[in-house]
DNA sequence: CTTCTATTTTAGAATTATTCTAATTATAAT
DNA sequence: ATTATAATTAGAATAATTCTAAAATAGAAG
């Protein structure tokens, strides 16, 4: 694990989650004035395909990167803004309708948060 | 309802879905010789917002566009490939767990696909 | 059926997000 | 220290999508 790579992954996990690329790019710089995009944009697909993080693709929006500690998603389906629950675990049901072979899943529930509900 | 958001909903609805705004976009050129990328992006965003077909956020792919009718999709991690899946519903449950106000959820499950799984 | 107004479409430039390339630098292994 | 491997950099390139302004079209009102 590279220097980059870990102060990446901290940056992530210990944020309340959600961050692009562009953000993470950014706070990262403050501390490391020298790195450059694609080296973070390198270490988001290395963390992601080694599992230490995951990536949360979101309509309208560059994909977030996000904990890899399992919880779900409630998304405005107005202004898209993210905020993080957790509801019943699925996989057992899952494996049960499908037959196994599930490595994971991805569940976003759809509402309207209160600064959008009110507004209109 | 214009000429094109017409077409470009029944081509979506018609179609096994999953199909790119490019795709799309290629597809109505074979009888709508005329028409351009932009059209096809402004009215699938229309389409979208006013609910009738849905979008489909994917990893490492641009967005895609499916029918309204809801299906859950199989994806697999390693090719990025779709399939849908109809499994139990579960809007009731979810408002249980969070106190109602729900308006929809994307529920995407992970596996290895046929192809990959033997491939490795 | 004409005129007016609003909306849609077009063409192409612009923007945004992301990846690629090649050179450089750092790290690890001998 | 020397070599090999992998990571990082800078910046160009690509891909997806949006924007802008002009032209075309459709629908409403007379």
């Amino acid at each position: 694990m590279t220097r980059y790579a870990r102060l990446i992954s901290e940056l992530i996990n210990r944020s309340d989650g959600h961050m692009t690329a562009e953000q993470i790019f950014l706070e990262l710089k403050n501390t490391e004035p020298k790195v450059v995009q694609a080296t973070v944009y390198n270490n988001l697909n290395a963390l992601c395909r080694d599992g230490l993080i995951r990536r949360l693709s979101v309509e309208g929006s560059p994909d977030r990167y996000d904990k890899i500690q399992k919880h779900d998603h409630l998304v405005c389906k107005k202004c898209g803004s993210l905020s993080d629950i957790s509801l019943n675990d699925l996989t057992d049901d899952l494996e049960r309708q499908l037959g196994g072979g599930i490595i994971s899943y991805d569940l976003k529930v759809f509402y309207l948060c209160p600064k959008c509900r009110d507004s209109q």
